[in-house]
DNA sequence: GCCAACGTTGGC
DNA sequence: GCCAACGTTGGC
């Protein structure tokens, strides 16, 4: 019996473009980044648990005017240690993980292509083919959120985006 | 194990 | 800047 090919996940990875844009995640010299600094048990557990090369990604910025999903990125490695957990200057510095037994993991991720237009939040909780999605849940604030297949489609439609959807 | 206090997220 | 909705912490 040849083993069976995973199915593509798809996800929404959430980012403050005051921080870091979409915008910076395609210009990094090494065309992709570290998703590190998560400190969330859940998205954690996701990262480590349920990525893999290949997923797909909506990359969201919120705390933006508007908020929105700004294009598409993909997942480029699995989940493996958050180095910055251990960097007392680093803003995400965590004293209680500790490198021999690190507590945070993070993943890769490479920028697929922009939208030509932000699709904000607002868009998402008017169309009704997207009721349920998490991101347009009351209070919803996880950073990484999965993403139904359906869901996904349905955002590409509504960017009316026509490029590729994996690297 | 409960839960109040606290800190953070993120839309508005 | 406000505040609702969380998640985490720590006393008990």
């Amino acid at each position: 019996m040849s083993p069976k090919k995973r199915a593509r996940h798809y996800w929404l990875m959430k980012s403050e473009p005051d921080k870091y844009p979409f915008s910076a995640l395609e210009s990094e010299p090494s065309g992709k980044t570290m998703w590190d600094g998560v400190r969330n048990y859940q998205a954690r557990n996701m990262m480590r648990d349920e990525m893999k090369v290949g997923d797909g990604v909506l990359f969201y910025h919120s705390n933006a005017k508007p908020p929105g999903i700004r294009g598409l990125a993909e997942i480029v490695t699995e989940g493996y240690t958050d180095q910055s957990a251990f960097d007392p200057d680093d803003a995400h510095f965590d004293p209680k993980s500790d490198p021999e037994k690190p507590r945070w993991v993070h993943v890769d991720i490479s920028a697929i292509a922009p939208f030509n237009e932000l699709i904000s939040l607002q868009a998402l909780k008017d169309n009704p083919r997207l009721d349920g999605m998490e991101v347009i849940r009351k209070g919803s604030r996880l950073s990484v959120q999965p993403v139904s297949e359906r869901e996904w489609g349905e955002v590409l439609k509504m960017a009316g985006y026509k490029g590729k959807t994996s690297l």
